[in-house]
DNA sequence: TAGAATCTCTACTAATTCTATATACTTTGT
DNA sequence: ACAAAGTATATAGAATTAGTAGAGATTCTA
């Protein structure tokens, strides 16, 4: 029940670009630099998510990359299922992803899985990247605010 | 995301033994074949239930595995985590292997991910075995009745 | 218009995890 | 005694994940 490497780096520079959407065009340098993902691997990750619709590019010197549209309209589970695929636990559950199980029928722990797979979803596919941001100035502000206390 | 094929032969050989539970130690052999599960690759996955507590075992001559207690007194979370370890999809935000994440104070996506964790948590440690069981028979009963009508 | 900076594309390698099997050992019933 | 069961540990093979490499295409700017 793991989130890829990939998907966490993915949702940290979705957030770093989201925290300066109105800064137009980033450089994958920046992003890395920033967050600390190796550049390489980055650069296939931003790939995926510009051929998924998510982001926009410009090539060439001064290029980089940008939301493909405003960070509340772009949700966690869009790009966890561009990079990991299918969310749900077994493809029997899954929306992108279905496979009938053997068992098909009168399978119980699919009935489960559904379940899980659905509570799932109900956090990646409502929190939006607006909301993202909303939090992690949020969590900011109270860790300045702690700062300052401590220093009195 | 995915449930690994571990835990799924788990929860199928303990829907198994749940539902025969008044029967005593079943064998090793007879679950494997009725659940289609590779046996030796099922002695490892029962060894290890047996080690958590979740079963008990007979050597030898007419030997076998039941459970250690009552269906209604397992759950479907501990069944998973004896097999796959932590359900956290981070461990930043996991019970039984917690590592914080370089981020530490204010990081974001932790937030989300302990969301996600109690939602799966919520299904899988509110859901014993019992449950599993009546699905189960609820299901079958539906098929069956399905399988009349057809006939008629 | 040259050249540097940037994204694009594909392939590849290395590391890790998952799935399954093998083998020798211990226990128990008859 | 011996056959039938679980115990224990190691290992092999396959699949997935993580990360790297390198040549190519595009764009800005001097």
């Amino acid at each position: 029940m793991k989130l890829s490497k990939k998907s966490d780096y993915a949702l940290r520079a979705m957030i770093y670009l989201s925290l300066n959407y109105q800064k137009g065009a980033l450089q994958i340098k920046e992003i890395s630099a920033k967050e600390r993902i190796p550049q390489k691997f980055l650069e296939n990750i931003l790939l995926t998510l510009r051929k998924a619709g998510i982001l926009n590019s410009k090539m060439g010197l001064k290029g980089g990359y940008e939301l493909a549209r405003s960070p509340d309209l772009i949700i966690l589970g869009d790009v966890i299922r561009a990079l990991d695929g299918a969310i749900a636990p077994v493809n029997c559950v899954s929306q992108i992803s279905y496979k009938p199980c053997a068992e098909e029928v009168n399978c119980v722990i699919r009935d489960v899985m559904m379940d899980i797979r659905n509570a799932i979803t109900d956090v990646l596919d409502t929190m939006t990247f607006a909301d993202m941001c909303k939090r992690a100035k949020e969590s900011l502000e109270k860790k300045e605010s702690n700062i300052l206390t401590y220093s009195i």
